[in-house]
DNA sequence: GCCGAGCTTTACGTTAACGTAAAGTGCTTG
DNA sequence: CAAGCACTTTACGTTAACGTAAAGCTCGGC
């Protein structure tokens, strides 16, 4: 949080990049400015699988857009677990039966309740911010007034 | 994350609140759905400095206030460090330097800057949702017309 | 006078999400 | 072939944000 670096997020694609198809896992760390340590982790907590040669991993565009969802919750304040929940039910949704269906409509419902209630509190955190920052500017303001005024 | 009830957050207003004025810590928690620990954990903090009656805390209208600006806040994944910082400075407003209030805008275009990008991802995550949920009720259907096709 | 409800402090416990250090593997480059 | 670099596993450490348990005030009601 906080960051003053704008994170680029979607890296520049040189137009040609369709080609490679595969990430190591520095790379992606990079991509998206993270440590090779947290991407272990996100698949230590089953979301990333990737592909294995040997002992090496070798991530694909489909981890590549796991990640980058995974990371775009967490941004929203979802913890791992919920992203997982998600994750493994739209994996299982082929052969998902209609119970699993229905209690993944209901998180889904879930979140997005949740996000409503994020836009609203963006819009109130936005108004409180303006209010901060011209009392500010006001006070600012007087102190230069006060010692050029002399 | 993830509570099935709205929580309230602004209390029906009986319109006549403004009487009483100060509140225990047990009806503050009720109000915000938090815990007394909760709230005595953001005083140990240093984001709330109830009145003290002997032992006992009085909050007023202020207090409540904070709190509610830190549990929004904190929906939208600021730390408790993080708000602190804001509300420290909004309490030195008034004789806060120069410097102090430039450190002040500061951190507000920064957290603006957060808030935009939340907004982004938002947008684009209420995007996935609806895909996520329009290819399960096609499963959802699919598997119905199967059973009831037969 | 004592009982229960609600408050208080003190202090140790817990969970999520990683950080960090140690020690080993594997490739490619001089 | 040795050195270096990026990767790997294992495992213990750390931080934030509380939870939880123990033990003690305080006050209104019976």
């Amino acid at each position: 949080m906080s960051k003053r670096t704008s994170a680029p997020q979607e890296p520049a694609n040189g137009g040609l990049s369709r080609q490679r198809r595969t990430y190591t896992i520095g790379e992606l760390a990079r991509m998206f400015e993270v440590t090779p340590r947290t991407i272990r982790f996100y698949e230590q907590e089953g979301l990333l699988a990737p592909e294995r040669r040997g002992q090496a991993r070798i991530y694909h565009e489909k981890d590549r857009v796991r990640l980058k969802l995974t990371l775009r919750g967490k941004r929203l304040g979802f913890s791992l677990a919920e992203i997982r929940e998600v994750v493994e039910m739209y994996d299982a949704m082929p052969d998902g039966n209609a119970r699993q269906l229905k209690r993944l409509l209901e998180i889904l419902a879930d979140k997005r309740a949740n996000l409503e209630r994020q836009l609203e509190d963006i819009r109130l955190m936005h108004r409180e911010l303006d209010d901060v920052e011209s009392r500010a500017r006001e006070v600012l303001a007087s102190l230069e007034t006060e010692s050029t005024g002399r």
